[in-house]
DNA sequence: AAATTCAGAGAAAACGTTTTCTCATTTGAC
DNA sequence: GTCAAATGAGAAAACGTTTTCTCTGAATTT
């Protein structure tokens, strides 16, 4: 059988004892309130430190309201834009003793209900709704909560706190690469049309190459990078010289089209794509350069929002666009190897 | 600025109030206990569910002990283990009311250190530690908590319990696979040797096939199994018919390989990859079947039984090996698209 | 009719903190 | 040498539950 060894939890009652003082001058040593003598105040410290007290968070999230604890709630099961996010609001919250409930909710609205109610009785003290686009909503109504919300990734209410990558950014990014290394003839690849990313990209890609070049709409699979380079190269007119993929496993599958047909890359036509997955972008021959949307960045400042509204400090409703990087790797010349 | 409605929170007073009983009446009528009148319980749940009440955790775990919450804490900063046993603990757990806090530590002890302690700083009713390899343990120390920890996909201290994949099960369905469809020469392409893993897939290879054939160790690439099929195609001798691949990433970079060389997958040569990563798995031409470790199903067996642990129903401790699945799609030929 | 059981419900303690209040003693000012 | 202020520390209330104990009547038994 496992042993728990049964150790007795350590409280401030063990420490107040140890240290022949009472109770509130205990907590109050070790809070840095309170009045007494340097030297009591020290001795409870050291008291504390010895013995390994720490505070129960439960009896003191009770009396103050705060659980040092928020949710985050997503509807992303691959975690492909999840994680980064989640490191994010991680690595920024862990030095204000917050943790993080990861909710999976997939796109059950039930099952969404269940987490957030179970987030609610655990008395978090805010929480952040992700997801795997901008323009979509999680199945679950967080509009009228007792804890603040904030969206990141995902598509918030009016009056709420939004945080969303920058796609216009992103995509100029991208364009004027390759306009710098001298490609003119650049075609954009991309996913479904009614992603608003996608219109954003395209927009974004339309005004700096200036005129209407060919927007080719797909899906977001490798085949369609593909197929799209079949049906570029099959009609007739000039080729393009640069492709600007709208994410990375279309630009990986145009890239396998275009060794096929011994095309090089980057020599002949160079390619950008969108997202930065590592495992696409890296293992791509040759990697691709691609567009990073700094989710992690993201979810940095999501945290620290959510953290601000749950200590009452004021925040500005509002969506804020991130700024995207643009990684260069092989796949346009230009730096060699980075990785 | 973002309002909150300032909803005051409903207590069991307000319960007790608007059902005109004492406040422990009201509880015992809500947790079917005590002795009153039917009635008069009836009426107490009515007025509960009417006002919208949900006991407060904090203050219920801070009696019992239990917060109904644990901790999973992992290094696997990728998330390509740590998603799917989360999901599984997740899914394990919601229906009993535990959230799980979800920390990732990369390979910083110190940064474990600190998480750890938030976590049981929160009274985590027990902890999950996962990770990337089996054979590596986290680098924090979680052999002396006074809590209940179990090891998913990590290795766990002598005396815990452990999950793990039968990776011998997966290489043998496997070979016996590829066996079936008549292959005879079938070749392993695996990871790099110092892997648990990869010697016990190996061992298992070679008992299957009955002879020791060629073992290829590398890394865990595509490039590494784009450059093993040059390898084998170099050399003298006969060439295999079938390859078993020690994860998808290898076996689609081997596919590839042979692609290029215009080998036809599966006629020729049929392929087995390992570890079904779908992103990998499923967008190879033709789609890799691969042996899935089933380490949502591992997730479960690992949240229930850190669940019977922090109540305290005895539990054995070692080892437990899982059985793998053989994902079937079409680099072996056999049955047809399944997707 | 007195003694016993039992149903129904409330009072109070407990969980581990923080915080406000109170009290006794010392210090400083006149 | 008296009085006000400052200092050091403890008592007690509070947070929102659950649980044990106690109390009051009423029903049942002798």
């Amino acid at each position: 059988m496992v042993d728990l060894g049964s150790r007795k939890r350590i409280t401030i009652h063990d420490v107040a004892a140890a240290a022949g003082v009472s109770i509130s001058t205990a907590s109050k040593a070790l809070n840095n309130n309170g009045r007494m003598g340097d030297e009591t105040r020290e001795r409870v410290k050291r008291v504390a430190s010895d013995i390994g007290f720490r505070p129960n968070a439960l009896a003191r999230g009770l009396l103050s309201k705060r659980s040092f604890t928020i949710g985050l709630l997503t509807n992303d099961t691959y975690g492909r834009f999840t994680l980064p996010v989640m490191a994010g609001v991680s690595e920024a919250l862990v030095d204000h003793g917050v943790s993080v409930f990861l909710c999976a909710i997939e796109d059950d609205p039930a099952l969404g209900q269940n987490h957030v109610e179970a987030m609610l009785d655990k008395q978090v003290d805010g929480i952040i709704a992700t997801g795997k686009r901008i323009d979509r909503s999680l199945p679950v109504d967080l509009s009228n909560l007792p804890v603040p919300v904030v969206y990141a990734f995902t598509e918030g209410t009016r009056d709420s706190v939004t945080f969303r990558s920058d796609d216009a950014h992103g995509a100029t990014l991208a364009v004027e690469w390759l306009q710098q290394i001298g490609r003119r003839r650049i075609v954009h690849i991309t996913g479904p049309k009614d992603f608003f990313s996608v219109r954003e990209r395209a927009d974004a890609y339309c005004t700096a190459t200036g005129d209407t070049e060919p927007v080719l709409y797909g899906v977001w699979s490798e085949s369609w990078g593909h197929d799209a380079i079949d049906r570029l190269w099959k009609r007739s007119g000039d080729r393009p010289d640069a492709l600007f993929c709208g994410n990375d496993q279309i630009a990986r599958g145009a890239v396998d089209a275009l060794r096929e047909r011994g095309i090089k890359v980057p020599e002949e036509v160079a390619v950008v794509g969108f997202d930065n997955w590592e495992i696409v972008a890296a293992q791509t021959r040759p990697p691709l350069t691609t567009v990073d949307m700094e989710l992690k960045e993201l979810g940095r400042q999501a945290g620290l929002t959510v953290l601000a509204l749950a200590e009452g400090r004021p925040v500005k409703p509002g969506v804020r666009k991130l700024p995207c990087r643009l990684v260069v790797r092989q796949s346009c010349g230009g730096k060699p190897s980075e990785d």
